[in-house]
DNA sequence: ATTCGGAATATTGTCGACAATCCAAGGTTG
DNA sequence: CAACCTTGGATTGTCGACAATATTCCGAAT
């Protein structure tokens, strides 16, 4: 039972508008469909291979990811970003990741506890020679433990579906402006040690505090050099 | 019948398979079709009179708003409830609709506090003659104008689409165990008299106690009449 | 009789073609 | 010259048919 991030990890696709959506969704997430670009759909059905109908389907999941929009008679573009709406979906995370975190501390087994501690040794030992790449992923693999954690399934659905995605889009376009990775993995630990102990107040305390900070960070960083972003 | 809220107002259908989505949503809202039923891809396209292409359309809609779940080569079938998953909606639902409530106090406008205004006042006078189902449309209403008044885009689409179409699944199935008008007007009235002063903290706190009272409601609603349920 | 296996049937996934709608270019008119 | 209408091209929406997969039913073997 994959109990997983089925949204990120890549089961292998049992049909072929599956496969399209995981091809479709990485090359949104790489960047090499621009934000606001209009999605053609002859032309990618001929790209990848596929008649339209799979490639119209693979476009109605990446619809409900929330990394396309569609209209009627229009098409479908890819979501085009602004700092406002980035802002909008901290603040979401920081109510549901509290949440998460909570929970998380009520219901964890000893196995995730042991999976989240190990996930936190991994970040420790790759934080002095920070691949950008590598750290965001780590960080992604730790906040996913803990929502997974709080084995709220739709808790989790909404975190992964509508939130997750989006914060890997938009990661690359701020990627320069850094996730101050020494900071966060002090507050890692502390939501770590509040966890273990099962205190779940003062785990939500401090995820909410933590993504509160990475929300500032973020406001910050994109007041500054907004010409980076044009 | 129906005020204002974008998914649940049936914007006439530019497209077939929109008005599919429509009809199908009614369908399973109703009751005409049963939870956990397998939605028949010939069949209903036969009874709505359009073709398999369309009505796959709208069955990967009314897949992402939460109300059925497909799976590769096996169909669709309508989600069926559980009482647990009830009670995780709750639980999310106090969370995001806690975080609605002080960003409303914040960020409403006079015209929407008006409105809120206005929809407590019809409130207060259905609350006698207690007509369920106008009762509910009145109380997703309130709920609504505040979600809205938090003017968070994400927020918005999240609550509208993974929660509200859920909370109106479950609701006809526990139409018997009445949403306890009278306690919740006085909370409603609590709420609007934060968001009014635009004290964000205390409009947090009452909502959350809201819905706290609701899922406690709902809780101990079920463990009694389990049988009901079957 | 029960269980296993395989053919027959039904359902979903995929495709290419047609119809309806939107977009762009060019010409007409004030 | 600008604004509007027309017309041609392209894109999306919709359809019916074919292919792949799942389900059902029936017979055979233990």
């Amino acid at each position: 039972m994959d109990s997983g991030f089925s949204h990120t990890q890549d089961k292998q696709p049992k049909t072929l508008a599956d496969r399209v959506y995981t091809q479709l969704r990485a090359a949104i997430l790489d960047g090499d469909l621009e934000p606001g670009s209009k999605i053609s759909e002859p032309e990618l059905a001929k790209t990848y291979g596929v008649s339209r109908s799979s490639l119209r389907e693979a476009i109605a999941k990446l619809e409900s990811s929330n990394l396309v929009e569609r209209q009627a008679n229009l098409g479908a573009r890819v979501i085009s970003l602004s700092n406002a709406s980035l802002l909008e979906i901290y603040q979401v995370r920081e109510s549901l990741e509290g949440l998460a975190a909570r929970l998380a501390a009520q219901h964890m087994t000893t196995a995730e506890l042991d999976n989240m501690h190990e996930l936190l040794a991994h970040q420790r030992s790759f934080c002095k020679p920070i691949a950008e790449k590598k750290y965001q992923s780590l960080d992604f693999d730790f906040h996913s433990s803990i929502v997974l954690g709080s084995h709220n399934q739709r808790l989790i659905r909404i975190l992964s579906r509508d939130l997750f995605e989006l914060v890997h889009f938009y990661r690359r376009k701020f990627s320069g402006s850094g996730p101050r990775p020494d900071q966060a993995l002090i507050e890692h630990s502390e939501i770590v040690a509040a966890i273990t102990r099962r205190d779940g107040e003062m785990a939500e305390v401090m995820m909410r505090h933590h993504i509160r900070a990475a929300r500032e960070h973020a406001k910050k960083s994109f007041t500054d050099d907004s010409s980076l972003t044009a």
